[in-house]
DNA sequence: TGACGCAACATTGAATACAATATACAAAAA
DNA sequence: TTTTTGTATATTGTATTCAATGTTGCGTCA
């Protein structure tokens, strides 16, 4: 039988906080004070700080010792790391899907694209945004390797907010679209290595994205 | 000036007991008692606490809700898929390393090639299995990007005992160092695509290695 | 004799108290 | 006026205390 999962308060401490700073509720920079989140999240300090310290191991948050911990600000150079290390990482996840997806999970891919283009007909952004992810995060799935997920979960987190912001620039969207078509198509022909390419491509696109809304 | 780097007891801690994993001074299944550690270790349990939940998020040790923590026990499943992760990781090092990598950079990959050869004539296991670590772990700072560098040590940390374990085996070892041939020359010649082929294969043979350990 | 229940113990979870360190501001000296 | 230094205050780091939960073993009853 499927055991009970107990939540200790500090998992659903720092889950609370991730996603505060995901929605930009905690921007870049917002000094973490542990005072005031106890009274905030109406918890003590300590659960609290084992909350901050799965976050800095995370590198959500970034500690100085005895000056606290603020919301981390990755520089344009590290967000370029960050998305060409998502890029091989999806890139390789789309390979191994390719040879251990069953058809239905492929079937999946296939109606999530659909409705993909159904948000871009009605100028759905933010299902846009939910849809894609899902895309993505589906085929990660399918490559059947839990520590990848999990890399790829991490990782992808980390980009949500800025990925997100990036998401209000409506040039390239519909080449987006067309290159989710052309994942799906190789995914369909089960083309390990066109798909791993397409993917990085894909990702590397984004970068750009990103980098214009850095510029501008 | 070099600004002094602190280190809060916590992490000292973390740190100290990744090791005792590592060299199997606690094996997988040792259960990780707060109070028994405070006082191995002469700190208190706060330190001690925030440690252990970075080793959770490592996932070097796991957590059961008021049953302490465990260091790990990984299933050949589990072990294989990290094994496939860490081979993607260095895949797309070596495939960055070749476009990125300084002249000076490739000699000293070079220089420890030469050195593994030497502990291959002596006969010395632990140094040969020092340097290969070093070799890869070079190949992958080489590629320059940071978030990939702390992907790929975490990753090889939680493998580092498995491996070293599996090191005593002698059939392979030849094989491994004509491998490691093949990797220079391929990243002497900028060879992105081979070197990344060529590294995950290295680490596929690797898989074997611990699987033939497993099985006896 | 075996199963159930209760109680004592062990261990973790959370909160609070205390110590160490950094920062800011003001006062004094150059 | 500027620089320096000392002190007050805020904040984090660490230790200790108290509460909640799980486990074990013994005794009792069927």
């Amino acid at each position: 039988m499927e055991p009970i999962h107990r939540q200790p308060l500090a998992l659903q401490v720092a889950s609370r906080i991730r996603d505060l700073i995901a929605t930009d509720q905690f921007p870049p920079g917002t000094p973490l004070k542990e005072v005031n989140l106890c009274k905030q999240l109406s918890v003590s300090r300590t659960p609290l700080r084992e909350a901050l310290k799965q976050l800095i191991a995370e590198g959500l948050v970034e500690q100085i010792p005895y000056r606290g911990v603020v919301v981390c600000n990755p520089d344009q150079a590290s967000i370029e790391q960050m998305l060409e290390l998502l890029g091989a990482l999806e890139g390789f996840a789309g390979e191994m899907a390719c040879l251990r997806a069953t058809p239905e999970e492929i079937d999946a891919i296939r109606v999530l694209t659909q409705q993909m283009h159904e948000t871009y007909e009605k100028d759905e952004r933010l299902s846009y945004y939910k849809i894609n992810q899902s895309i993505h995060r589906s085929i990660v799935e399918f490559s059947k390797n839990g520590e990848l997920i999990r890399s790829h979960e991490r990782l992808n987190s980390r980009l949500y907010r800025i990925r997100f912001l990036s998401n209000r620039r409506t040039d390239r969207w519909h080449t987006a679209i067309e290159e989710h078509d052309a994942i799906l198509r190789n995914l369909e022909q089960r083309e390990g290595l066109k798909l791993s390419k397409l993917l990085r491509e894909h990702l590397g696109h984004t970068w750009t994205k990103v980098k214009d809304l850095y510029d501008s």
